[in-house]
DNA sequence: GCCGATTTGTCCGTATGTATC
DNA sequence: CGATACATACGGACAAATCGG
């Protein structure tokens, strides 16, 4: 956890915008102001709103000053943001999940597998199927592939629990970034049967698929996050970039 | 379109990343050598850099440098990134797109479309119906609702064309932020019939809602995109931040 | 294990450009 | 036009992490 000046900042700008501090599309104090308030540089705060608006939370207009837009959204379903475990998704959207380890094992990368991961053929991995429960309905099943020789010692223990929370911390493996792809795709028996979703409602399933990075720049993880339709919802804030 | 240092760098280094100067997992070289390179200073270099990170095409390692973490995806549909019209994707995806405008009209704002969108009761609006071909199939219908008050001028011609160029080139709108909202939707009539879906296939649709934002961070846009599920994909680089 | 060199991360101060009002 | 606001760019300093000797 970074203690670091710009994050103090920002976490302190984030949190009077969600306490309405600032009514909406009201300008924020101008930097100038930020920079007396806080008692820092202009480099500082300037970070510090770069990371609001990244998040959507204000838009910078440059001669004009920084507006809030943050509306609160309505949270109907679960509702999926940056990298985070299943457990973290959860205590933000305040409900109570739980987790139901369908399978563990140990395999190696056979060619198909190897096409479908991204791994190469041949290396050891681990293959854990799980299932997600929120408020005690199952809506995700997850296929975690991990890199054995990274991820070692994972048991069907911690995957009950949190695997990130063993890789971070009792592995001290440090997550990047994650590549991440979602489609729609027709569903399986298996999505049948243990989501259990009516295929005359919904014969489809939201896919997402991951490849998840350490700081040696090595992909450890390939996940496949199939997510009940009707309870699926991926929220996203885009900037537009001037077309070159 | 920036002229800016920054962006000239982070463009050469993006170039030189995607045609393979530098292969999978290697150092792009450091901070203080690329300050020579450019004759830039460091500040500058390290904006570049922080442009390829949220790219997803480096990750930086403090102590160690910034690796090479770009792998070209295979292309096998329709890919959406950031803000962009439906003409500069299919470009993007060296596709031919086309456009037919299925409906249009101006409408006020009832209790029901007020609910859905977000524009108040009242509001004037247009409301615009089209139906996006690539390479001659019909993947896209979007629905989309301006604000008469900024979007002023639109006519049928221009939707058949790209309304984003007539925004940004004609009226002058500067479009800063779209937040986003993707789900999975059971099909309708209109969209098993304009889009040849096949129901015993697919009986659900992907769904990308968006709220887009001017300078003046007034909502002057709400749009809904439905996706034939069978060449949805969207794509996304996640970084990791400290759980706080 | 320590130390020094290298590399990225944070922070400061300043100057100039550009858009808005 | 001047004042104010954000955008870009420079240079310098120190901290923190990594790596090799």
């Amino acid at each position: 956890m970074p203690k670091s000046k710009y994050h103090v900042i920002y976490k302190d700008l984030k949190q009077k915008i969600e306490n309405k501090s600032f009514s909406y599309r009201e300008l924020l104090p101008s930097e100038n102001t930020l920079i007396e308030t806080y008692d820092c540089s202009r480099n500082t705060v300037r970070r510090a709103i770069g990371e609001l608006v990244k998040d959507g939370y204000v838009q910078t207009m440059q001669g004009k000053g920084v507006r809030n837009i943050y509306q609160p959204i309505q949270q109907t379903s679960f509702t999926i943001g940056g990298i985070e475990s299943f457990k973290e998704s959860a205590a933000r959207n305040h409900q109570n999940g739980t987790t139901r380890v369908l399978q563990f094992m140990e395999l190696t990368a056979d060619e198909k597998i190897a096409k479908k991961t991204g791994f190469p053929e041949g290396t050891q991995l681990y293959y854990i199927q799980r299932l997600h429960y929120l408020d005690g309905k199952p809506l995700i099943l997850n296929h975690n592939y991990f890199l054995k020789s990274i991820a070692s010692g994972l048991s069907r223990e911690i995957a009950e629990q949190s695997i990130y929370d063993y890789l971070e911390h009792t592995l001290h493996i440090t997550i990047v970034n994650s590549k991440r792809i979602m489609t729609v795709e027709k569903i399986t028996q298996i999505d049948e049967k243990y989501m259990e979703i009516n295929t005359n409602d919904y014969n489809c399933i939201a896919v997402i698929t991951s490849q998840t990075f350490n700081s040696d720049g090595i992909m450890f993880e390939f996940t496949q996050s199939r997510h009940r339709p009707d309870y699926f919802r991926f929220q996203d804030n885009a900037l537009r970039r001037p077309v070159i």
